[in-house]
DNA sequence: CTGTGCATTGTAACTGTTCCGTTCTTCGGG
DNA sequence: CCCGAAGAACGGAACAGTTACAATGCACAG
């Protein structure tokens, strides 16, 4: 075990400029901390009771956890992993990389520094980060994405079975022109998505041209935004698969807005983290994830390893299941346009 | 300053058995523990130095934060906090005073064993612990609620105005029968509302009789609830003023369900704690909180007066506004009823 | 040459925790 | 009745890291 006073001895100082280097404190000389602070990393140095052993877990984010993004699946995955820490007592934090790692530093070393014993992380879509984190070997589970690295422990979602149902689900009602509400943040989660709409378009001879696909970030403006695209096309969608909550909620809302009849004139499968699809009105047929789920199984096995009532691997994946509700329907015999000024054209 | 060393020699024992008995270790005698803990607290000792002192905040719970009501207020209020931290630089960890207090732990000291220099509170209705924590000078600030104790410090919404213009928006629009879907949680917030809705009532010389106010917890199903009881009277309500973003949502969609025409034949007017208004069809009248901008002041302040940037007492109310959108109408000249099975009568 | 100010570092005292040994009591067996 | 073993409770000392204060050394003006 590497202390302040070996790594002092080992450079050649006092316990108290190796103190001071380590901690960024600014009357020590710069070439002197970083000889401290090469020595403690090769000594590989972690304060270790420099904090009392305490029970909290870090909620990671790469990058900006708020924002716009702090919707609802976030917000029902905190609620899962406050019921999930419950069991072994733990706290949570909530952990910004972007903003305190600095650089150069360890995960190890910096998840030690905030005070917490094992983090979950949310990649969104930074799968670096979670590979460095998992080859220092700090305990951590991966949430709402995965990843094959060996030692990556992680519970997700599997939503593009049932992707390929959503779509299935509406090709045989008819529906030929099937846009999707594509994501611009590329997890494994909307790659599922996409990839399942892919599969069912490709499986029934079904063409995807460039219009049909809207990438755009999730936001019920970008719903909005999908359904104009798509209605406005030469060859109109007559279906969308949104694969966000958000943008379901925005195509929706923009259809009402236009006078466009769902699903008569117009279906519309979602995606749904929690129950926001029973809200609408009309209620929406979606594809379901559980995240308050997620939260509670990655909170719960994390607090447990920790504290030794479990180990090895944990890799879970969550089918997602698929609800028929009132927003999908036979498609119509001639669909619907939109024009640029916003008025609908019923041939 | 009491120390370990201080507090042993007063009690004439080991600074270890003292470490043990503050830390709860099963190996000590129970009577030594008890004369421990009473000398630590008769001395006012506070562990000084055993966290280094790390800007961690506190977000507080009394009791259970999560099942059902972690909901889009505390969403949308911690997307604020997680702004407002960022300033100073600090981190938050979400504190469970239920689970974790231990009897006869003062707060200051069970703050500083969970690592945090200051808390935000959320009291939801119990606002005997702001009060003690506020007397025992532990850096806090209340959110979403408010106390006239010296030294107290708080961000909140002022509703009471806006509930009165709210109702008074009803009552100009010839409605007579207003019902009010009131909360079972009584802090402030919600004592404003109704007591808004009082004030207009009897203001203009209306009747409020006890069908027209029904208090249940805020969930969707309590708004459906609402509806049904409301519209099923006697003498049925024509409008409805639903103090939570959940019940109206819940009321809107059971008026969608039953068929019944907002505004129509039946108009709401909500409350909002973010931009839900928006996205519902129609988007909905409603008296608007902004849930983030308190997260965010709340945060911000405090964290400064953390730094010594700030100081003084802050109490702050924000006046919430009031929107007018497409779920108020014209009093319908005769009101519409619900009989106990569902259907709608139409006179 | 000397005093002053600043940057940098060391000494020592402080915080709290824990390993290991000591004391004392209790209990079972001869 | 005595003795050894087990266990509970506690103390001593060594450990962790931080920091107030003093000391050192250097640059520079007078």
């Amino acid at each position: 075990m590497a202390s302040v006073r070996k790594i002092a001895k080992e450079v050649g100082v006092s316990v108290a400029t190796v103190s001071r280097a380590l901690n960024d404190h600014p009357e020590v000389n710069v070439e002197t901390k970083q000889r401290v602070i090469d020595v403690a990393n090769r000594m590989g140095y972690v304060p270790s009771m420099s904090r009392m052993p305490s029970n909290v877990l870090g909620l990671v984010y790469p990058s900006d956890p708020v924002r716009t993004s702090f919707g609802d699946f976030e917000s029902a995955m905190l609620a899962g992993v406050l019921q999930g820490i419950n069991e072994q007592a733990f706290d949570v934090t909530i952990v910004n990389l972007a903003r305190d790692k600095q650089k150069g530093e360890s995960y190890t070393r910096f998840f030690r520094r905030k005070g917490v014993r094992g983090v979950i992380l949310r990649t969104l879509g930074t799968p670096t980060v979670a590979d460095e984190i998992v080859a220092e070997g700090f305990p951590c589970i991966i949430i709402a994405d995965r990843s094959e690295r060996p030692g990556a422990n992680f519970v997700c979602g599997d939503s593009r079975a049932d992707s390929v149902r959503a779509v299935e689900h509406l090709i045989y009602q008819g529906h030929k022109r099937i846009a999707l509400a594509a994501h611009t943040v590329m997890d494994t989660d909307h790659r599922d998505r996409e990839a399942g709409y892919l599969e069912a378009m490709s499986k029934h001879g079904l063409e995807v041209d460039e219009g049909l696909i809207v990438a755009l970030h999730s936001s019920p403006e970008a719903g909005a935004e999908t359904v104009n695209r798509v209605l406005g096309l030469e060859n109109p969608a007559t279906a969308l698969y949104a694969t966000t909550p958000l943008t379901t909620l925005g195509s929706l809302h923009r259809c009402l807005e236009l006078g466009v009849h769902v699903p008569q004139e117009f279906s519309i499968v979602g995606f749904d983290d929690s129950d926001v699809r029973k809200r609408t009105y009309p209620p929406y047929t979606a594809v379901c994830q559980n995240a308050e789920q997620l939260g509670v199984e990655a909170a719960r096995w994390l607090t447990r390893a920790l504290n030794g009532s479990a180990g090895g691997e944990f890799r879970v994946r969550h089918a997602t299941t698929f609800e028929v509700n009132g927003s999908t329907g036979m498609c119509p015999p001639n669909p619907i346009r939109l024009r640029s000024d916003g008025t609908v054209i019923r041939p």
